[in-house]
DNA sequence: TTAATTGCAAACATTTTGCAGGTTC
DNA sequence: GAACCTGCAAAATGTTTGCAATTAA
């Protein structure tokens, strides 16, 4: 199985065959937008991923950014972060990871899974199944 | 140190002496919600406060619920759940715990903390402290 | 009586959706 | 050419806010 820590995709190309492969139509703006998302390991809200494609100078909506990165997470292409109640990341790393949020900032850092060794997990309520773990550090600016 | 695990509060005079305690002033309003909130262990979203108290013949307004859950978490009367982008829960239980999330219901189940044993944390960035580490694990209910 | 609280409605921010026009295979 | 995608604007959600009326100490 492949890891997300692979060095990134860098030709359209590669990104196109990327989507392809998880049934994703490779159209211009799901390439581009894919491109600017796995350049590198990030956390970035919609409005980021708008901001950051305008500034690319990607002619993308915001319909089209909204739709894009739900169906990406669905394939697996970014994961979601919920750490707020004002809006949700996605991140690059689809890898099991965890995450510091800075609540000062609004940033997220990851966290290797190895820095959080937990002995054993809990069975889960009868009747349903585990489907992740989800660990998020709160921090803060020291005053 | 009191924990949140003694018996709930019952009478109107024990609740506003709660909040009296942590500079709340005991309207009416609020001594309601506090009673409601408190009366168990739950975990509520802010549109079922407010429907709950509606049931329960309480006279309050939309404003009025929001205005007090931030007031309650501000105070740490009850604590903020973040598991879901759609809306907040409110869990009357602010001892330290872990949740389960039903994303298929919707709903919330406590774990203890001594069913997650963590032998280390993360140091945080230069510059930062840990305020609080949430872990959510995230179930869905067995096909 | 002076500050604090409530309720309503309007405002907000984020995200979703309907649909006409454009794109892909 | 059939199915799918995009973009716009409008709608939907959940939450916050301005302000006049009410309540608390």
């Amino acid at each position: 199985m492949m890891s997300s820590s692979t060095s990134p995709p860098r030709t359209k190309a590669e990104i196109a065959e990327l989507l392809g492969a998880r049934d994703i139509l490779p159209t211009a703006q799901r390439v581009e937008l894919a491109a600017l998302l796995l350049a590198t390991q990030q956390h970035l809200s919609a409005e980021q991923v708008m901001s950051r494609a305008k500034i690319a100078g990607l002619v993308v909506s915001k319909a089209t950014v909204y739709n894009t990165l739900g169906l990406f997470v669905e394939r697996g292409i970014v994961r979601e972060v919920i750490v707020d109640s004002a809006r949700v990341f996605y991140d690059s790393n689809t890898d099991p990871h965890y995450h510091f949020y800075n609540v000062d900032d609004g940033t997220l850092g990851d966290v290797a899974t190895v820095h959080v060794p937990i002995e054993q997990l809990p069975t889960p309520p009868a009747g349903t199944v585990t489907t992740g773990v989800d660990i998020v550090i709160r921090i803060r600016n020291r005053p």
